[in-house]
Formats: C-alpha cells, sequence, structure tokens
DNA sequence: CGCGTTCTTGACTGCTTTCAAAGATGGTGG
DNA sequence: CCACCATCTTTGAAAGCAGTCAAGAACGCG
C-alpha cells in the first residue's frame, strides 16, 4: 500500500510536467525553467468537471500537472465512451489551426491541476517535446482502437493496465509495476467498451491468477513480461536514433 | 449501377484533392495550382500494398490523389483491426516532427495513387488546409473510437457507411447517397471489428429493411436522417466562424 | 469454361450484457 | 466513536449478440 520513492529525496523534486517531457526529448535549462514558471499559475478543475467541452473553441493548450482527465463522447442513450485518458504531463488542446473547435470533450476524472504550456517558438527543444508528445498520443489512441477492436475483456483491461503504467512511468509516477488507478469500475467500463459488471468479474480472474493486485485506487502489475507477450503489447517508439 | 454526374462535364474536372482541399478553406489560386503541379508527379501503390510500416521512417507528407487506404495494426495471432480509413483527398504521414516514426502501418485497400505534398510555407491557404484536414481525420479517429466501444453490429455498420459517404462528398465522389465501396465484407469486418460472418448477416438485415442496397462495390444509402437519428451520427465541424 | 476469391447459410458455442439485489466502502455529522 | 448515507463493488440467473466451424453457392477474372 505504501509506495516509497527513496531515490528523489528532495524536497522539492522535479514535478511529473518536467520529468515527462524532458525525457522525450533534451531541453535546455532555460526551457526547463520555463516550464516551472509555467506551473506557477494553475488552474484546477474539480472531479468530473468539464476542461474542453466538444464544438466549443479552444483557447490555449494546456500541460496536466497532476490528476488524470479523459476525452468522452457521450451518446443520447445514456451510453458513453471514455475515448482516451490524459494523464499529468500530457497535453490538453493542442492544435494547428486558429479557430479550431475541440473534436472531443475532455472531462477530470479526478480533481485535476491545470499549467498553460509554455510558448515553444524560439523554444526548439520544447517545440520538439510537444511534437514527440503529440506523436505519442497518436500512437496510443491507435492502440485504444485497436484494443477496443480486436481484444476480449479480459485482454483490454491488461492491454490498457499496461499502457497505464508505461504513461505514468514517463511521468515518474509507477514504480516496480505499483501505480495509482483513481477510477471506479464504471470508468474502467466505459473506457474499455464493457459493461461495469464484466469489467469486475474479469478482474476477479485477473486476482485469482495472481497478476493483479488492486484495492484503495492503487495496482500492482505482475509478470509483466508474460501479459506484455499475452497481448501483444509494445512499447510506444515514435523517433528514431 | 451507373453513377452520373451531370454537373461536372468538362473533360478534365477538379480532381478529388483540389476539391477536398478547397472546400475546408480558401484557396489562393496559386495554392490551387501548386496542388495541380503537385498531382503532376503520381505515386502508385498497388492493392494490398504498403504506403507506411510501422516504425519506419515517414519521408514527407503525401496526398492521396484516387483509390482508398488505411491505417491498420496486426496482432500476431493473425487477428487484425484496421484503424481508420484514408481517402481520396485526404493526407498520410503529416507530422510536426523531424526524424518521426510512423505510429501505424498504412496500406492500400485499392490501388492507390499518392503525390507529394506541396510546401505549406509561404502558402498559408494550404497550411490551413493541411490543419484543418488534420483536425477532421482525428474526429474521424475519435468516432471510429466510440463506434468499436459503444454501438452494436448493426449500429457499427450504419455509423461507419455514413461517414465514409460524408467524406467522400466533401471530395466530390458521392452523390445522392451513392458511393463506391471498394472493400470486401473481411475487410469491413476488419475495420468494425467484427467477424466477416457477422458483418454479410448484418448487411442482409440492413438489405431486408431497405436502408441499404449494396452490389458491385456501390452503396446506395437511403433513409439517411433517420439512420444518422438512429446512430447519432453527427457531421464533423472543426472550425468557427 | 475453370479456378480462386468472396459471399452466404446453418448449427452450435460462448463471451458479454441485462436486471436485480445484496454487500462493502468511505466520508459526514451527530 | 459510531450511525448513516451515497457510492461503489460483488453476486446470481437468464438472455442475447457475436464468434466459430464448416460447407455450399455465387461471383469475377483470365
Amino acid at each position: 500500500m505504501l509506495v516509497v520513492t527513496p531515490k528523489i529525496s528532495t524536497t522539492h523534486s522535479r514535478s511529473a510536467a518536467v520529468t515527462r517531457l524532458s525525457s522525450l526529448t533534451l531541453l535546455s535549462s532555460e526551457e526547463m525553467d520555463a516550464l516551472s514558471t509555467a506551473e506557477g499559475t494553475r488552474q484546477h478543475v474539480r472531479a468530473q468537471g468539464e476542461i474542453l467541452v466538444e464544438g466549443a473553441p479552444v483557447r490555449e493548450a494546456s500541460i496536466i500537472l497532476s490528476g488524470w482527465a479523459c476525452r468522452v463522447r457521450q451518446f443520447p442513450n445514456g451510453r458513453r465512451q471514455l475515448l482516451g485518458l490524459l494523464l499529468p504531463g500530457e497535453l490538453v488542446g493542442e492544435c494547428r489551426q486558429r479557430s479550431a473547435l475541440a473534436t472531443a470533450s475532455v472531462i477530470a476524472l479526478t480533481d485535476v491541476t491545470l499549467c498553460a504550456r509554455p510558448d515553444p517558438r524560439a523554444r526548439p527543444g520544447l517545440a520538439e517535446a510537444y511534437a514527440v508528445s503529440a506523436a505519442i498520443e497518436e500512437s496510443y489512441i491507435f492502440r485504444q482502437i485497436a484494443r477496443l477492436g480486436r481484444l476480449t475483456a479480459y485482454e483490454r483491461i491488461l492491454d490498457w493496465l499496461l499502457e497505464v503504467q508505461e504513461r505514468l512511468a514517463i511521468a515518474g509516477l509507477a514504480e516496480g509495476g505499483r501505480f495509482p488507478l483513481p477510477m471506479t469500475q464504471e470508468m474502467l467500463a466505459d473506457m474499455l467498451g464493457l459493461t461495469s459488471v464484466h469489467v469486475n468479474r474479469t478482474l476477479q480472474i485477473l486476482r485469482r491468477e495472481g497478476v493483479l493486485e488492486l484495492s484503495g485506487g492503487s495496482v500492482l502489475l505482475r509478470e509483466q513480461d508474460r501479459l506484455a507477450e499475452l497481448v501483444d503489447y509494445r512499447s510506444v517508439t515514435v523517433t528514431a536514433g
């Protein structure tokens, strides 16, 4: 239950955003400072609150500093589908276009803290980091399509958990197969195209098999190599040499 | 079976690419000329051929001049999922990043003709058109996720056909609910996360209901307003005012 | 006309959903 | 510290949508 991160013991270690973006490409110290400065002016959104509304204009791109968010599509009959996660250090509302409207709503799954994205002009490292981030995000989106289209409930859950772990690890928020999972089984169901009842039953199978511990909003994944093979999970690679 | 387009009777009317891109934003005549010139140097890919390979470097962005292509993810056990279509006038291999690797393979579903994308620098109209095109593409991708996650086979097919029609219509390739559909039922199945047997049975239901005519690689959709309501289909909007 | 691919059909299996209700959990106020 | 409430998780039984396997029919192409 207790997550210890002994190696990062300085009072105020690097934020998730700095950890993530500086791991995507080499950032100058000026660029890291720009990020830290930007993090000073935060914006808070309560759980369930809307960060972006589908069809509404996108003001400016933001970076998620803490908390989990997701893109979502709502159907009129009550069904809804979570299109993809947005985790700390990741960007919201990137677009290359003036007068752009959001192509999907974004809501906060937990309480979320955001800040404006530092201007990438005259900061090639940041521009590169944003571009790499966008490319990685695209590959997460494609993975979500393949997951929903061709994996069983059992495989979907494993594949998705492996992805979440990888994404959190990039931001320094997962360690040793353990990471937070602040979502109800109903949210999981909406993310994975299942019902909450079936998510529940499948999670129990995974627990019984010993590959998964799940309690108090925190997960421990065991035997990850075997699981990754099972669902053909591949780590993200978007840049060459 | 015979598709007549009487209004465009000049010998060489606008290409699908020019039709589509100039409908996304206002293009100057120089920009339209640049497109037409670019179309002079074509590249051909046979059906089933690879246009982009996942994990390989992306050379340059291209425009599809004719034929259908798609992004695809292949699983080791033979399963595969088509991630999304790429239709005439749409762009392949857009990325904002040097040394980028393709995040998914792209294959030709039919014989495909491509050309290099004219340089958008110093051509604000083209830059805008590419940006709008990318935004629209993103909304198609989100729609694919929602389709696979939350619609039944019956709904998936209708929703997808409505989207294909809208996309072809933008390029001037659909009219009066009739458009080409050069895909086998097995391809449809891989696109919609179903088996070909179930696609077959569902198509028969649609035919029996009279909402769909399908033969010789060509479709006719009837009662589109009713169908659109049935699956909560919304036309794409990505730019304000 | 012959062959390979694609489409169609039937019978059966099974994964996932639905509906309903009971149990656990966590936060709040008394 | 405990009772209480809302939310979340768990369980059971039954139904349904979609998958599997297999074989025959139709189609398109050379």
